[in-house]
DNA sequence: CGACTCCTTGCACATATGTTCACGGCTCTT
DNA sequence: AAGAGCCGTGAACATATGTGCAAGGAGTCG
């Protein structure tokens, strides 16, 4: 009855199963595992490790549905987005806030993507830091798609969000649909021509189709400044002219006002993220934003309704609610 | 902006909370936790016992969808059953096995169990062992249904499956519906003359409408006997009849044959247990199996259709599909 | 008001877990 | 076939975690 070609998984994972089980189910300790499994307790250590952070194992918190907190109740009813707020201690860094917001999230970002879905991806600093914590979920027929290009004059910027997005179709085992153009055109012509042909269509289509969008806000004038304006994708003329049009933020290089309002801002008719109607036509929109100097920004994505979740950190959950 | 009626949650959970998201979620240490929440190290290993105790913390094992054991797969072909066999060592003793497998029944309970929901549960040693480790989940407007009395000629028998079952209900949050019969009756026609009354129709209308059935098998000819035939239930005369009638075994004390008959079986005129065909109406049929000496009976089980899911240990699993 | 219980806390110790390192068995060269 | 590199292993050490215990604080009763 015993078939030669037994398992269709490796050893180490059907070991790494099986200690999981025993060590997270059953309560056992590694030595006793160890004993089971006619190996080491450095060894078990290690299969547990592996589990983990190869998702076999999967560690969820979940509130008590009472348990919202006061500030995350005041976002709900104030802003009408479920919020989720990650502790963090108040004296950390803005450094340390994004790591561990982008941690969290990067654990729970399973939770919103699954098979046969599209989940369209921005990048910067803040997706970055997501995409270098993922845990893996197998998935099936899923895809990833760009949201807007990452071209700029000094480097094709390509690699950058190349490898950011590689990590979510990776850890996801998606396809992925890059968007190999400036981050910006020189001239909105060139982008209307562009748009019209077919390998284009294919990749807007996607967008439009989205079922998750993921992507952080911008905040061009802040003190920290996102990559975005500080890696060469904007000259100054560009960026006074933002300025002047009284732009306070951007979601996927798309640019808004404090009241949410595109309109009137130049920059938009050249730039390659989506448009904000098509991000709204979204069912979830994930936000991500660590450190108060995003709080301009995030309160204008807000008025635009771009945000369905928002993930962000304690300190700058309270600045954004004034308490 | 600060409420003075701050938390609906209390102060310990809501830590609990937070120590759980930075443990689980964010990898901090105990050390690093106790800082921020203004407490020792000791203290946050006690905030994640209680979380880890009360729920709030979830953790699963999700293999990869390839990863099923061969032994799943077999008894998945053969009975077309989705079996989840779990590790144990073959050195383990059957209390082993049966604390084992009723601790990993436990904690995945919760998958199958939801709010709306009705489950039915029978009682006896393997359904006390699950109750002793549930952990608990919130649901709402639950029900829990006992599948059948417990009512004994030495006691009423009732403080034992009471207890079973009101852990479960206590654990979910659950109503709970009771039995109060004895778990055979003398004559059948008393019994016919009970089912009448409006307090049992309604219990036997919530049977009919259960989404999820949870109970063992009884093997009353193995050498390691159930709780129910060394529990004053049956005499001499009745064990006697069931072995010439050729019972193998029951499910919540109604009796089949190695075939899955239950024809002309006198004892289960006078039984309390469900119709097998209203069992077998319920969408999920849940049966928790540990020890070898139960693998005729959990055949006869089978062999009656009375099964959708089966937990099993290994040693068993492997009896079972003899090889 | 004090004596009592009950619960919580942090310390100190006992365990359990994570990680470094040197070794040995592989495969792939040459 | 010998050598070089590349895992995977377990022993030893370094940390992190769990727990018994004594002390202290809040509530209750006489």
């Amino acid at each position: 009855m015993i078939h030669p070609n037994d398992p269709p998984l490796s050893d180490r994972t059907s070991d790494a199963l099986t200690a999981a089980q025993l060590y997270y189910v059953q309560d056992l300790t590694m030595e006793a595992i160890a004993q089971e499994l006619h190996t080491s307790r450095s060894s078990v250590s290690r299969l547990l490790s592996q589990a983990r952070a190869s998702g076999l194992v999967d560690i969820q918190i979940r509130s008590p549905l009472d348990a919202p907190s006061r500030v995350e109740k005041l976002i709900l009813d104030r802003f009408q987005v479920t919020a989720h707020v990650l502790p963090v201690p108040d004296y950390a860094s803005d450094v340390d806030r994004l790591e561990r917001v982008a941690l969290s999230v990067a654990r729970i970002l399973g939770e919103f993507f699954d098979s046969n879905m599209i989940m369209g991806i921005a990048w910067g600093s803040t997706m970055n830091a997501v995409s270098r914590h993922l845990t893996p979920k197998r998935t099936h027929n899923a895809q990833i798609v760009q949201l807007n290009g990452a071209g700029n004059t000094r480097s094709t910027g390509l690699d950058y969000a190349n490898e950011i997005l590689r990590r979510f179709s990776n850890a996801f085992d998606a396809r992925l649909e890059q968007f190999p153009v400036p981050t910006f055109f020189d001239d909105p012509a060139t982008r209307t021509a562009y748009w019209r042909e077919r390998g284009l269509r294919r990749l807007l289509e996607m967008q439009g189709n989205m079922d998750v969008a993921l992507f952080s806000v911008g905040s061009p004038f802040s003190m920290v400044p996102s990559h975005v304006y500080v890696g060469g994708y904007l000259d100054d003329e560009e960026f006074t002219a933002l300025s002047d049009a009284g732009v306070v933020g951007d979601v996927a290089t798309v640019f808004y006002r404090a009241d949410g309002s595109t309109d009137g801002i130049p920059l938009n008719d050249r730039g390659t993220g989506p448009e904000l109607s098509v991000l709204r036509r979204t069912p979830r929109r994930i936000c991500v934003v660590a450190g108060t100097s995003k709080v301009d920004s995030l309160r204008g994505a807000l008025a635009a309704g771009l945000i369905t979740d928002l993930f962000i950190d304690e300190g700058t959950a309270r600045a954004l609610v004034g308490s």
